[in-house]
DNA sequence: TTAAGTGCAAATATTTTGCTGTCAC
DNA sequence: GTGACAGCAAAATATTTGCACTTAA
């Protein structure tokens, strides 16, 4: 169950109206936009839903929007392996990190939860000294159906 | 210890002539560059260093190259957290994968190998019916350091 | 009121491609 | 000799920035 949503929509409005940032028109139609999304977006097609809601809203706007709920810490920005183009991937930070697997056959995006993943985690932040911020771990293979 | 090198220099070359690629002069310059790398290297760092070996070398002729080397799973494409510019980073890959740490305030990169990260991809092998090619877990945090 | 945010246009950065000539095998 | 590869220039793609105008608080 990709995307699984447990969040309240509109949390993100909330959590920054907390922090004293302004809600604009064009900055409520793509959170609106990433809350709602039931797959991954880039910019360029965050900005044409963004569209849809509020046809103003301008490409700079979508990248500053992006660039503020990242140092925010209220997405994460992905490649998937770059199976198609340059372009980086976003979507709402859940509580839980999942691990993305991306099909390089037929470009399927599948994501995983996993205990042991939690467990590297932590090894990482105790042997390493590290205090992680963002973990992103991103696989390429073949999937089931796709395997020879 | 990053880039242990437990691998004979050279071994693209050989590796390469066996499938039946050919060899130029460009090529030798450029694999010799990521053979010998200390770090990681975007494809503009690769081309200024290959120039010293051969000053003709093209742009082009670096990314066709990498691309070659991908393809032949020769080397790895890394993000490192886009700390610096949106550049992909290079480097050989090893016998065994390692986790990449990037600290978020000092930049500095750091490796890591865990048996932990192995059972996850074994897990994820199993669970996902996954054939794995290639694995990528990159972390954004702060180190020991620079950690307030 | 006023600092923060926006659209617009232009710049930057990175990577890819078409074409013609060259070279490894 | 010939097909793979190279350089060159131009395009494509993705993202950022300067600036003057607008707007949320």
């Amino acid at each position: 169950m990709p995307f699984a949503n447990t969040e309240i929509p509109g949390k993100f409005q909330a959590f920054l109206a907390q922090r004293g940032i302004r809600m604009t028109e064009q900055r409520r139609a793509i959170l609106n936009v990433i809350e709602t999304a039931k797959k991954h977006l880039d910019a360029g097609q965050i900005l044409r839903r963004a569209r849809k809601l509020d046809p103003s809203i301008d490409r700079s706007t979508v990248y500053r929007t992006l660039g503020l709920l990242k140092r925010h810490g209220l997405i994460d920005e992905l490649d998937l392996m770059h199976l198609d183009g340059e372009a980086h991937y976003y979507e709402r930070k859940l509580n839980r990190d999942h691990i993305h697997l991306a099909c390089l056959r037929c470009g399927r995006i599948t994501e995983f939860v996993s205990d042991l993943f939690e467990s590297l985690k932590e090894q990482v932040e105790k042997e390493c000294g590290y205090r992680i911020a963002v973990a992103r771990l991103e696989i390429g293979g073949y999937c089931s159906k796709c395997r020879t």
